[in-house]
DNA sequence: GATCCACAGGAATCCTCGGGGT
DNA sequence: ACCCCGAGGATTCCTGTGGATC
């Protein structure tokens, strides 16, 4: 029934993208400088989380490769390399200049300087979920490199721009900013219909069956393919030869359990022992929080340091924080 | 309404780890 | 073998806020 895995994959960029024009040519408008061989405006794609932007981004460049000599780029997920370290260190592998990096901390900066002394082709840099990089003075040194142009992912606009300080602040206010909304049923059943057509056989799947994994993901595109990976992978292993609505139905809570994995993978012991508390209590203030916290862990973190985590946990999307002086209560996200 | 209290979160400082230089 | 350095997490100290209590 699968005749093309790969357009299966949450990272998989279509080489053609119908549903968000409009932003792709603002972004693409945004770069075109750089054909000319001039620099170009930095910009800052946002909306909720599958909207599209991290797709939009890594088409846009590729796009812009064909039309460019000679380009470098980057994606870098600031989730996953959040330290300032981290960040510059992929950002040189974007550019092959980590040979003999080894250590965890080189003399300080000389990875700045590295990149500074950077003088190739134009280094376009994806920089998703930029708001969980602790350090934001990052974006400050790399706004000052001629060459690099930067692409910043974010959920929300303030996000990015509430932690910056003035300096870096009307630095980026001129940046371009597009915003991403949710996509809806059409364009949902739009990208799935794609993505049949790529990679199963003809009459897998039709559209009343993709409208029903739409409508399940409410908007998140990711949350759509995931629901339809899953449904595709179950009806094989049953021998189905088409998805069925019970497939789907089926399949969908694992679906969204295995996306939400994805996020506690990437937690702490401690904080992954509060985000359990929080959703097995279903709803809890803080005070209790940490008593609870504290039976739990053999060897308990401070309150603060737990109220860090727990920032953490809101702004991975998996608590909610109701309320924001005495009586807040954390309940778990969905 | 004054005061208290529980809690949030910023800033400075401390601590630990891993690796380089001597 | 020893010291030193930088990074990053944890802790300490602190101020601000708003509901609770009288």
């Amino acid at each position: 029934m699968i005749t093309d895995a790969r357009v299966l994959q949450p990272e998989f960029v279509p080489n053609d993208v119908k549903h968000r024009s409009a932003e792709v040519s603002h972004l693409s408008d945004t770069l075109h400088p750089i054909i000319d061989g001039n620099r170009a405006s930095n910009s800052l794609l946002y909306g909720p989380s599958g909207a599209g932007k991290t797709c939009i981004a890594q088409y846009t460049i590729e796009q812009l490769r064909e039309n460019v000599v000679d380009l470098n780029h980057q994606y870098v997920n600031c989730w996953e390399d959040h330290t300032r370290f981290k960040t510059l260190y992929t950002l040189l592998e974007g550019i092959d200049n980590t040979f003999d990096i080894h250590r965890k901390s080189t003399p300080k900066d000389e990875l700045l300087d590295r990149l500074r002394e950077y003088d190739g082709p134009p280094y376009v840099v994806i920089l998703d979920e930029v708001d969980q990089l602790q350090d934001k003075s990052i974006l400050y040194d790399l706004y000052r490199i001629p060459s690099i142009t930067m692409v910043l992912i974010t959920n929300r606009e303030e996000d990015v721009f509430s932690t910056l300080d003035d300096r870096l602040n009307s630095r980026l206010e001129s940046c371009a900013r597009i915003r991403f909304g949710q996509y809806n049923i059409e364009e949902l059943v739009a990208i799935l219909e794609d993505r049949a057509r790529w990679g199963l056989e003809p009459d897998a799947i039709d559209t009343q069956r993709l409208e029903v994994i739409a409508d399940y993901a409410a908007g998140d595109a990711r949350v759509a393919i995931g629901i339809f990976r899953n449904a595709t992978r179950t009806a094989r292993q049953n021998g189905d030869s088409q998805i069925t609505v019970d497939v789907i139905d089926h399949v969908v809570p694992e679906a969204k359990s295995e996306i939400r994995q994805k996020t506690t993978d990437k937690l702490t012991d401690h904080q992954l022992a509060l985000y359990k508390i929080i959703r097995d209590a279903g709803e809890i203030g803080g005070g209790e929080l940490y008593e609870a916290y504290c039976e739990t862990v053999s060897e308990p973190k401070t309150q603060r340091t737990m109220r860090n985590h727990l920032s953490k946990l809101e702004q991975y999307n998996l608590v909610f924080a109701n309320g924001n002086t005495r009586g807040r209560s954390y309940t778990p996200y969905s």
